[in-house]
DNA sequence: TTAAAAATTAGAATAATTTTAAATTCCTCT
DNA sequence: AGAGGAATTTAAAATTATTCTAATTTTTAA
């Protein structure tokens, strides 16, 4: 654990949210002014590796990092265009049992309204 | 429709598969020789907007384009790496009712083996 | 404390894609 | 068929996100 991820890890933590990389470099280089680009996706890679956080990637924009370590889910608001987390339960297992095969992982983003925006 | 868009439809349509824009390229090139990458993206482009392909995006690696019109999902094969469609029938309907919300359209990508791996 | 291993840094490099402006082709109207 | 205008293609440069390289620093472990 160095100094440098730590940055990382806090300004993750404190800004709950579905970052891009280059957020995250602008956040952490307020708790640690030195920090390069190589060094936050250094970082995030291996933490995508090691299933600490997860990495949404849309096409036309770049990858976002979600520190969200359970499985769920993303919608993509057509209203606000944020990215908002949902969870289908078992989603999954449903996946495995429709598919008749072990699901090994999977990424569902939805374009749909998100709550907020739902009146 | 240009001499160009067709070479590009053409290689679609007889290669129905999954391919990135440089595997178009290489293709259409023997269709038509002194065809340019930035003609392969702009008409991918456009069909995208319009419907006629649908765009399949990985995080490190580029984007793949799909001529099969109809939605479906995909299963990128953890044991040959190839993507491979599969039809989950309904599946947008019953994401809607799910999600309790009108859900405009979605991207599923399943990490499993894919129909030919498992014996 | 010292050697080895791991992580960080700066900057260059790469790859995919987009942009620009000019040239060409296509379409429509007469 | 020919002119005019719109759309498309082209070539090249630009952009963007990300990775790589090699040197340096930090951490770990003996």
């Amino acid at each position: 654990m160095t100094k440098q991820r730590a940055a990382i890890i806090k300004v993750m933590r404190e800004n709950c949210g579905h970052f891009t990389a280059e957020e995250i470099f602008l956040l952490a280089q307020k708790e640690y002014p030195s920090i390069v680009r190589a060094t936050i996706y250094n970082n995030l890679n291996s933490m995508v590796e090691e299933g600490l956080v997860r990495r949404i990637c849309q096409s036309g924009q770049s990858d976002r990092f979600d520190r969200n370590p359970i499985p769920h889910e993303h919608i993509i608001c057509t209203s606000c265009g944020n990215v908002v987390d949902v969870n289908l339960p078992d989603f999954k297992e449903r996946l495995s049992d429709e598919l008749g095969c072990e699901v090994e992982d999977y990424e569902l983003v939805i374009h749909c309204k998100c709550p907020d925006c739902r009146l």
